[in-house]
DNA sequence: CAGTGGTCTAGACCACTAT
DNA sequence: TAGTGGTCTAGACCACTGC
């Protein structure tokens, strides 16, 4: 986050209003005044606020309607990779109850090897909660989580009882705008890898890790292991820098 | 490829122009007629003229330069995901050489789940062209990888020896501007993966599926055999549908 | 310093859609 | 039908960058 020149005028007003969005100053389905008035408000011809307006609804944050308005888009739809993710939604999408058991809770300092992986500043030296559980798709086990939150982002997190909350469906409700990254490995199932999530030993497992973040700030990191036969991990790619466009 | 309706004017030129760049009627490096000649040229603004040459440039198609004029860009930086699908590049960026032995090669119907995977239109019953290798680091073998390749998009493959050149590389000269889709899946290594990889049985493998397409036509379809200890696959995510920015 | 892209404006007409 | 966003124009000024 580091330019501070001159910027043009729609790229300053594109700014102030994303923080707004990320922020929640703007929540999700906030009705932002009419592009005419917001043209008016802060002084600019309707053409350049348009230009912002339309490049924030082509990058997802907003939703236009004529005769009705400009919103704040609901945060969903999660980047094809992402997906796999929401791991509530998942298994719902495949006619399963989805349910989590919540197998340790405790709060303390991170690891050399999670502050390394988080990318947690040096100066930051508080503790972090750190969640393990599985998720069932029914009876079946699914998937295996482990995972730390910074509570600094979401304070509200060490109230929470994970025995009947979803870390990751709470946590994207609380921070729904995040930027992220993606590791991705296969592993041998260990014994408590396969006694949990009964497999036999050895067994090849995906292992995808997630660090979230926002403004530059962690605020998640997670390691989930899937079965790897039995579970895959789809991904559009473009060639330059063109959208990925939603998938649907 | 459906819609055919009313197509807004910078829409319509916009697809134009991708179509010229994608078939390469405009090359990499090709130079195009001047923002102000475009626009007298196409019988519209300059602002709708300077709308389309800057979306296909936010895009990465184009690269705009003050005083010289508007260039095709080169076909460059695949998405974070796809990157290690450049086998080539990065064995080079990890400092060492890189070779590929062809173990076979030859023309054949697909089979049905080639048709299912590659998404073969069922009118398509041609042959494709097979190849099986593996990529070295140095000494160490990298990745084992099948591929097919529709002779219908790269006749050009049929005379090809891949034995001097890398399937992936030559493909990606040959047809720049692709879309695609991985399928990342762990898996136990088998005894033909063992020994090519010089594994151990059992050992888990990180096997990435790609489907290459240009104009919902496709391509290739490969599926690269990794060690799953020491390779990731690293993925950016954005929230809504908003640009992977370049990461360098 | 000349020529290109980058930006901005004021005004206009149109398309869509809730009512 | 009225009100909103979607689009387009003609003209203008500026910033950057090769020459």
């Amino acid at each position: 986050m580091k330019p501070e020149k001159t910027r043009s005028l729609h790229e300053t007003l594109l700014h102030r209003f994303l923080t707004k969005i990320v922020t929640q100053e703007w929540p999700p389905g906030f009705q932002l005044p009419f592009e005419t008035n917001l043209a008016e408000e802060y002084g600019v011809s309707r053409m350049t606020m348009n230009k912002v307006l339309s490049e924030l609804t082509r990058q997802g944050y907003l939703v236009r309607r004529r005769k009705l308005g400009t919103f704040v888009a609901q945060p969903k739809a999660q980047s094809a990779i992402m997906e796999i993710s929401d791991i509530e939604a998942e298994v719902r999408a495949l006619g399963l109850e989805h349910r989590f058991t919540l197998t340790a809770q405790r709060l303390r300092p991170p690891t050399p090897d999670e502050r390394r992986r988080a990318i947690i500043a040096d100066g930051d030296v508080g503790e972090v909660l750190a969640l393990e559980g599985v998720h069932f798709a029914g009876a079946t086990p699914f998937c295996l989580e482990e995972r730390i939150i910074n509570p600094q982002m979401a304070p509200a997190a060490l109230d929470v009882d994970f025995n009947h909350e979803v870390p990751g469906s709470w946590l994207l409700r609380q921070i729904p705008w995040t930027l992220g990254r993606h590791t991705i490995s296969a592993i041998n199932a260990d014994r408590e890898v396969a006694r949990n999530l009964g497999l036999a030993l050895g067994e090849a497992c995906l292992r995808v890790t997630r660090r979230t973040e926002i403004s530059d700030t962690w605020v998640t990191l997670v390691s989930q292991i899937y079965p790897g036969e039995s579970h895959q991990i789809v991904s559009q790619f473009t060639p330059p820098g063109e959208d990925g466009r939603r998938a649907e």
